[in-house]
DNA sequence: AATTTAATTTGCGTTATGCAAAATAATAAT
DNA sequence: ATTATTATTTTGCATAACGCAAATTAAATT
């Protein structure tokens, strides 16, 4: 195995991990043509990728009748760019391990005990380290770990997560705070921007350089992606959604949620018990129903900003609550009547039920991300 | 004299144009931390742009009584890179020359009487080769011309730009229909972003990294910088902030100013018409008291979206009101309750009145900006 | 079997740049 | 006055990255 990220990875070598993240296996005159250099460029810096195990081949499988040397196609192995993350809910530690697609590794939950900063990091280094030792893995194999909770970020000294669910947590450095208790490399990012690049990285996202991503939790949150980078704004405070809806009324927020079932009469803390038949049943529909005009009316706000190509719906409130939320979003021929271009896509994210690949994304993502641009 | 740019300029030299016009003079080692790379590197690149004419060198003044090799400043060179700038208003054709550091080296306008295509590209062609004529320079010696007016981009092949007001003008592209006009390089963008441009290079914003220009003109338009890179979005509508303002109710426009003063019983048609008293006047005042209300609002938007370092205010409104309108919104405290961080800093545009100004930042941005991030 | 085709590879030269040592021009200490 | 110290810039050398053109390769077509 060994790890393969040698200290300095040369920046063309980044565009072409990037490009082959976004657009899956691909020739050397493709990628060639993609990152505008000269096919022996790419031929050399391949098979020096190839050897130090970055890369795999193989025949084109379409490849049918055609005149001319067959193209080999290129893309990442699925061991060469192995990562860790750690979600924190507040009463549960997610842990994983992903491949360089996103593919889960191994993964292990675990209800939190002690809410301690000590404590949780240490079982979570714990977990992490068992489920490698289960694959025959060492921590050298992997890129790095990520961290990732709902938090507010803080612009001190080294871009410190806060949070306030977890008792007592102090403001968190990721290098200095951290990486003793994983042994790589650490970096972290609250629980909407963590998401949004696992969609960028390993979901829905990977072909599109400039979308926003609505995260419906039992907050709202949100992040932005401009040319395929993450776009973190003054004080890592860009694209926080949910301040568009005052907060003193009704927002189509998982808290929000919770409290109209209270009202109701079907009293329940957390997302995940949401009883079947409630889920099924008026209240939610309706509570939906609102939810999707207010989304309307951000979704008009968020085009006339960022303008992106799509708009990406996921969070932690229930699967059918968003699926209904994007398809009627999706279902919209016009946004708003002022609005006089098409509506953007509406994708429905494909890694947001497991925060914990938002986590392992990061270090993926600040390890090897470069803009594609020429 | 003779023209700077060769085809081919190298990437970080780009860098450090965009460093300089950014930063201003700086010395050797400066410019090589800033850039992350060796002074070495520096030291050869700048001698050699230096050859070319690109930079200027100067002891550094401020340097009294230090020890070690006195540093000497590298910066611009005034007739390194100058640009020609067309901005076409309904009825005027407003034409520049500006140096390297956006100082005027000649302008002309004219009252546009034939409004057709031909007519008034033909008409600008021959005063931006006059003005050269007068200052004994030739084409060659600039790097382009902008074009710039009010009028949507459209996403057709080539990024054309479309205007309602000019008697049928046809989609224009500018390489293909422009360039035989001028002799050299064409690019266009509509006013507000050519203008928004024109404070990147040349005005308040040139240290700034991220900010959001709103530009209050006849209509509201705007536009978004980030990481020192113009935003452009799908099909080029990122940051039409006037679509955040219903059409048909009140909003902080010039053409609503107009009607405005037209209800009030003083019609008048152009911006520049507003009479001095009126200007001074209650209409004008409790309209732009509204206007910085609505402002405010927007600027609360600006900030849960892209969350830039600036918000700047500019446009063809009349000065004084502009000047208000910043003044009031830089006071401002809080932008809003739910608002928890400090308000962006409210800048007044510098160079908004001179609108060819925008165009002629158009070949400055696209012929050598680059990200200056490592 | 020879020809055509398109992807990839190889050889060669150039450019960009890192690193370390040297040169330079100032101030500070003796 | 001379020497030491300091910070910036320059030079020499080595190497990595990459463009360009020619060669190689493996297929289909003639």
């Amino acid at each position: 195995m060994g790890v393969i990220v040698s200290g300095t990875i040369n920046q063309t070598a980044k565009r072409l991990v990037t490009l082959l993240r976004s657009e899956g296996a691909m020739s050397r005159v493709q990628i060639a043509s993609a990152l505008n250099v000269q096919p022996s460029t790419i031929t050399r810096l391949v098979n020096d990728l190839f050897k130090k195990g970055l890369l795999s081949e193989a025949p084109d499988p379409d490849r049918q009748g055609q005149r001319g040397y067959p193209s080999k196609l290129v893309s990442l192995r699925r061991e060469g760019l192995m990562s860790a993350g750690v979600f924190v809910d507040p009463g549960t530690l997610f842990t994983c391990l992903v491949d360089s697609h996103g593919e889960l590794l191994s993964e292990e939950t675990k209800p939190i005990v002690d809410r301690h900063f000590e404590a949780v990091m240490g079982d979570a280094g714990r977990m992490i380290a068992g489920q490698m030792n289960r694959l025959g893995l060492a921590a050298d194999d992997f890129i790095g770990c990520g961290i990732s909770y709902p938090g507010q970020h803080t612009e001190m000294p080294g871009k410190v997560l806060r949070t306030t669910y977890l008792a007592d947590w102090p403001d968190i450095d990721a290098r200095k705070d951290l990486e003793p208790f994983f042994g790589m490399p650490v970096h972290q990012l609250n629980d909407a921007k963590a998401a949004c690049l696992a969609e960028l990285l390993f979901g829905v996202c990977k072909p599109i350089h400039n979308f926003c991503y609505v995260w419906l939790s039992y907050g709202i949150g949100g992040a932005a992606v401009i040319d395929h980078s993450l776009y973190l704004g003054r004080d890592l405070t860009s694209a926080e959604f949910g301040g568009l809806f005052p907060k003193s009324k009704p927002r189509p927020s998982g808290q929000d949620l919770l409290d109209t079932l209270t009202r109701a009469g079907k009293p329940t803390s957390r997302l995940e018990d949401i009883e079947p038949d409630i889920l099924a049943g008026p209240i939610v529909a309706e509570w939906t129903e609102r939810a999707v005009e207010q989304l309307r009316w951000l979704s008009l706000v968020i085009m006339r900003t960022f303008a992106p190509d799509a708009i990406v719906i996921g969070g932690r409130l229930p699967n059918p609550i968003l699926d209904r939320i994007c398809g009627a979003l999706s279902a919209l021929t016009d946004l708003d009547e002022d609005y006089v271009h098409q509506p953007p896509a509406f994708l429905r994210a494909a890694v947001d039920s497991k925060p914990q690949m938002g986590a392992a994304a990061l270090p993926a993502y600040f390890q090897t991300n470069s803009a594609l641009s020429v």
